[in-house]
DNA sequence: CTCCAGGGAGCCT
DNA sequence: AGGCTCCATGGA
């Protein structure tokens, strides 16, 4: 096992470790402690998270003066990568609409960063999103893991990674329907095909001008234009991403009125003219705040 | 009991 | 393109 530390004097702008895996915008992070999704703070805010990037265990927790981290290789850039600590949050934060409901968010959750998870994970978890509370969605994922997953040895401890998609192409529908994944189950399976295959990948995707790569992730069975957004936001690293869920449209409704083009795409680019170049970052603030019940 | 959750596919016009 | 309807599951 290998460690390290990244100083948050190195990352540009705070850092919130808990806020950033807490928020909803990633189910491919853990506490292998055990501990339920949203527990409020009981640890203090320095419990360890876990996931795996391939076949490779990454640990990390924030200490007063550091993100540490263990894994099963070097994963100092990893880490950096994962956590979005090279994105400038002041920067960010400066190039952000500057109205109230905005600010009180950002002012709220100063330090939450927008992840990169990998990609066929990312896919996968927000397939299963569809109409689901975020913490069942955590426990799809985790259904996922332990029937499908390969075993990882970590300092004397089995964990299992997030499926190959070859592994999730060869269950049948009715396996994952076992799983409790409903209505679901047939989109994650024909996806992890297409995956599988090389029909459609990541590859088609990443590159591509922000409403093309949308587009093209809209191929992927059970993708429409939300969670093609979930994806381009939270895996590829495309900050202008603004994924247009419930809690979304109820706060265009309640405060960008304007905004409210009639459908996904002019909404969409009406929206992300006002919360600026990195719209996604602001989205993902205003969601997490929205959600635990800010104004 | 009903309602709803980070929606999307299929089918209709 | 835009508007239905149905889709599993579990907690409030």
């Amino acid at each position: 096992m290998e460690r390290g530390a990244i100083p948050v004097d190195d990352v540009p702008g705070a850092v919130d470790l808990q806020s950033t895996l807490e928020s909803g915008q990633t189910y491919l992070w853990w506490r292998p402690d055990g501990a339920t999704y949203e527990t409020d703070g009981a640890y203090g805010g320095d419990a360890w998270y876990r996931t795996v990037v391939g076949d490779d265990v990454v640990e990390a927790r924030q200490t007063e003066d550091a993100i540490e981290w263990r894994a099963t290789t070097d994963a100092a850039d990893l880490v950096r990568d994962l956590l979005g600590l090279r994105d400038d949050l002041r920067e960010i934060r400066r190039a952000a609409t500057e109205d109230d409901l905005a600010q009180a968010a950002w002012d709220a959750y100063d330090g939450l960063r927008i992840v990169r998870d990998p990609f066929f994970g990312c896919l996968i978890s927000f397939i299963c999103s569809a109409q689901m509370r975020v913490e069942r969605i955590f426990a799809m994922q985790e259904s996922l893991r332990a029937e499908y997953g390969d075993p990882i040895d970590f300092d004397g401890e089995t964990v299992y990674g997030f499926p190959r998609p070859e592994t999730l192409a060869e269950a049948t529908e009715d396996d994952l329907r076992d799983l409790k994944l409903g209505y679901r189950a047939p989109y994650v399976q024909r996806t992890a095909e297409m995956v599988a295959s090389g029909e459609l990948t990541e590859e088609d995707v990443r590159g591509r001008a922000y409403e093309l790569a949308r587009e093209k992730l809209t191929g992927f069975v059970g993708v429409g234009d939300k969670v093609a957004d979930c994806v381009l936001l939270f895996s590829l690293g495309y900050l202008e991403a603004v994924p247009l869920d419930t809690w979304m449209q109820t706060a265009i409704e309640d405060h960008y009125p304007d905004c409210d083009r009639g459908n996904y795409a002019d909404t969409s680019r009406a929206f992300r003219e006002r919360l600026g170049p990195y719209a996604g970052y602001t989205q993902t603030y205003l969601f997490h705040y929205l959600r635990s019940g800010g104004e």
